[in-house]
DNA sequence: TCGGAAGCGATTGTATACAACCGCTACTGC
DNA sequence: GCAGTAGCGGTTGTATACAATCGCTTCCGA
């Protein structure tokens, strides 16, 4: 990564980090779906030329959290209930993927750190502390995807990751903490004991929230233009 | 997609085009990975100005075909060993995934469609005409991706491939046709069936042979240094 | 009153001008 | 002779100026 040195918030900032400060405002719904983007005011906002700001634009445009319409401008990126389906799939996907080659490749030192993680997070859902289990659960996942001595994996998935988390506050997530801590439990002795298939199996049937046949209805019922 | 008028090649070229030209110039190997990209050579050989260019060349490199270092200019990416296979890990994974959800959403039509292209693969691979087969094997790929009723993964898996295929040429498959046409058929029959998690299984392993084969060669050519 | 087209304002797209930065070379001093 | 530095050429990064396009409003006519 680039220095640290940005910590001064009023340098006038460059295209470079007009893309992260701009990223986190639509992580943060500070810009929230379906915002419009106009360069002048985002020019003055940071005190920059409109240059630098279409430059962020752009990148934003193509990691997929900006919409960029020709001569029309830029606005934050606004998905369909399907399109978060599909992406969801997809997510899930990569889960499963970390988990198959985690089961293949963690190191004993990794082992002992998922474990770790996974009572952790049993321990917060005993507790029923939701906001500790939200956490300690991202960092458990995220202990496997680093097992999976995959980067392109987990860059991959950090961006979808990502891109979902700016709706995040939109679901209302159904699962129990302890169904959780259980599932996690089930894919720990999976990827323990090497079994990569089952490994998959188990993590991505976990993730996979509208895995069912709930997802395929949605879908078809959106392409028909039911809104 | 956009209008056809571009047909016309002595136009010049908006910022919009130059990133399809430039991204096949870089598929088809005219600009070869490492090479460098030049602002001012792009924008006098384009006959516009360096900001569209700038442009484009931001969007490719957020697409992962280029590479670009502050104050140090663009060159196309030249991946290693290491990250082609995880990238092909991920592309078994996509397919994977696209065969399951074709499984369980493919209408008659499609079933159709995709028997029609097995089985000239099928014949393709009798008269062992590679190119042929290459070919038909794309399309094959392609209509389960179609079935799989998921854009998102559509996108997704056509950029990657698009980034896998830079390095095509060096992968000299050594697979067999008719091997390929079988395991096309158990999928074809798996997703008919609409038996999900065989067709998933199936299709992963049909691919991820190929990431190991093509590990293998790109090991071997790695050893004598790729150019 | 309503439809349509032309003009206007505003925004984006492109070109050019200028500033900042990097790497290389050559020179100087030890 | 070698190390280090200062200067130079060239490239990228940013700012500004200008052109093109779009949507909206307004005006005209039926």
């Amino acid at each position: 990564m680039s220095e640290v040195i940005d910590g001064a918030k009023e340098a006038r900032p460059s295209a470079d980090s007009l893309v992260r400060i701009l990223e986190d405002d639509i992580l943060n719904a500070v810009l929230r779906p379906g915002e419009r983007l106009d360069e002048q005011s985002l020019a003055r906002r940071f005190e920059v030329s409109r240059t630098p700001i279409r430059e962020a634009l752009r990148h934003l445009a193509s990691s997929g959290l900006v919409d960029i319409k020709k001569n029309q401008g830029a606005t934050v990126k606004r998905l369909t209930t399907g399109e978060l389906i599909e992406m969801f799939q997809v997510m899930a996907e990569y889960e499963g993927l970390s988990a198959r080659l985690s089961a293949r490749r963690m190191t004993k030192e990794d082992v002992v750190e998922m474990r770790k993680l996974h009572e952790e997070c049993a321990a917060m859902a005993e507790r029923e502390d939701y906001g500790g289990f939200y956490e300690t659960n991202n960092i458990f996942h995220d202990s496997i995807f680093r097992g999976s001595r995959n980067v392109f994996l987990q860059m991959e998935s950090r961006k979808l990751r990502n891109r979902l988390n700016v709706y995040r506050r939109h679901i209302t997530t159904p699962r129990s903490m302890t169904k959780s801590a259980y599932e996690h439990g089930r894919i720990v002795e999976a990827v323990t004991a090497g079994d990569a298939a089952q490994a998959h199996d188990l993590m991505r049937e976990h993730v996979d929230l509208l895995a069912g046949a709930a997802a395929d209805v949605l879908l078809a019922l959106e392409a028909e233009g039911i809104e």
